[in-house]
DNA sequence: CCCATATCTTTACATCGTAAAGATCGAATA
DNA sequence: TATTCGATCTTTACGATGTAAAGATATGGG
């Protein structure tokens, strides 16, 4: 039969010793295990090691260079390795996808907290949910490259559903009431959504390099962040906008 | 060798026959051509073929199945002849998005062109927007993957660049004032940042089914567009939003 | 102490992008 | 008109990827 997979895609021996959980490493090993006592045939956390790999991978190389396979070889193990603790790549995505979701609603929190005037209240989630975005591209990138993403999967609905509760309840104190998780009116949905879509539509205009045309055009030095501030904070000049 | 690529990659026999062009079509084929008289060996049109059958199968399969092998199936020619016309699968998406700018500029173009009052002129071209998307999700997509796109391309940059303008040209007659092509005031760039944000991202939001959540929350029956025209018109309540 | 099960590796294969070389056609040129 | 050259398309080949299936190995419960 043809030979395939011949090549280099072994990557025990050559990569960093793999580091053993507690458990793995303070017994010492019953049997034999390659002669040099290192690369233990189970790991103990792959799973964790894999997603702190992957995320390594997708800041490194980007969304492109985000492979199963590359994945492995970062971590130090066979290619197929991956597959038994998510299943396939959007197994793998959703749930790197998920600890994006949780950085990022750790963020906004800190940020709120550290906010103290109203007038800063306001602003900091937007300049956080931005920072966040610019800090980690490949993460903010993959939380929204929906057709990748398997959202049934627990850990990533409710992710996701706790930013998205933030957000509405952030808008909630703005508007001084109440928005109750089960119905909205017409109203509030329109406060939410202008909320949302402004800030992630000026975040993902701005990783994808499509705000330079403007920012080049501003007066000398203006940063993404000035502008970010003047468009949510400057009148309405006449008629609602576009 | 290994023998690979083996099995029914041809696709020349069993596809509809190749439209040939007027020029190729009209004089009798010199040689012998698999004694059928049909598929030529050159088809005359073929770049224009390939864009064609490329939004169809990106209509019909999504992102994922838009490949170069795929497109030339769909066009019934072999896999390696897109190549020869875009180089490599950047240059198809490439141009394929150029194609889709050019697309949604004249929607928009024809979407001015028939709003009659002042009310009608500032909400026809996000609807326009937003209907575009929705009508062409896949190309919409395309149209914003950055991340395989090449921008130095002409007819994709001339494209995206015509369709920035009628953006700021059409913020600009809102604000009642002349806006230029090679300096903004802080307050015009914020007012373009955000027409653009808002649309962009609520209609990304949208297609990637994240605003399904406030929908189903919203009044009975409120659809996508009145939720825009809402988000659009509604008077802010209580300082800037987020 | 032993075995069922979870974990990880090996092997295999279809598909994809892309490069390189061969085949075919159109047209300019002599 | 015959020939040659360049453009167009096909064939062949190769490495990389996702994924399935089967084999190897460790762990914990009986």
């Amino acid at each position: 039969m043809a030979k395939t997979d011949t090549k280099g895609e072994t990557a025990r021996s050559s990569r960093a010793p793999r580091k053993t959980t507690s458990t793995a490493a303070s017994r010492p090993a019953r049997r034999a295990m390659s002669a040099k006592t290192e690369t233990p045939y189970h790991h103990g956390a792959l799973r964790e090691a894999l997603l702190q790999a992957a995320e390594r991978v997708l800041e490194r190389d980007g969304l492109a260079g985000l492979t199963l396979r590359a994945v492995a070889r970062e971590a130090g193990v066979s290619h197929a390795a991956p597959t038994h603790h998510f299943g396939d790549l959007t197994g793998l995505l959703s749930e790197l996808a998920a600890v994006g979701f949780r950085q990022f609603n750790a963020a906004m929190a800190s940020a709120c907290d550290s906010a103290t005037t109203p007038f800063e209240r306001a602003l900091a989630r937007p300049k956080a949910y931005v920072a966040y975005a610019q800090a980690h591209p490949g993460m903010y990138g993959i939380m929204f490259r929906t057709e990748r993403l398997d959202y049934s999967r627990p850990s990533l609905h409710e992710a996701a559903e706790a930013s998205f509760a933030g957000l509405a309840n952030a808008v909630g104190m703005m508007r001084q009431e109440q928005i109750s998780g089960d119905a909205l009116t017409l109203s509030q949905g329109a406060a939410i959504a202008r909320a949302w879509s402004m800030v992630h539509g000026f975040t993902t205009l701005l990783l994808d390099g499509r705000l330079k045309d403007i920012l080049e055009r501003l007066p000398e030095g203006t940063t993404a962040e000035r502008l970010l501030e003047s468009m949510l904070t400057a009148p309405i000049t006449t008629k609602p906008p576009v």
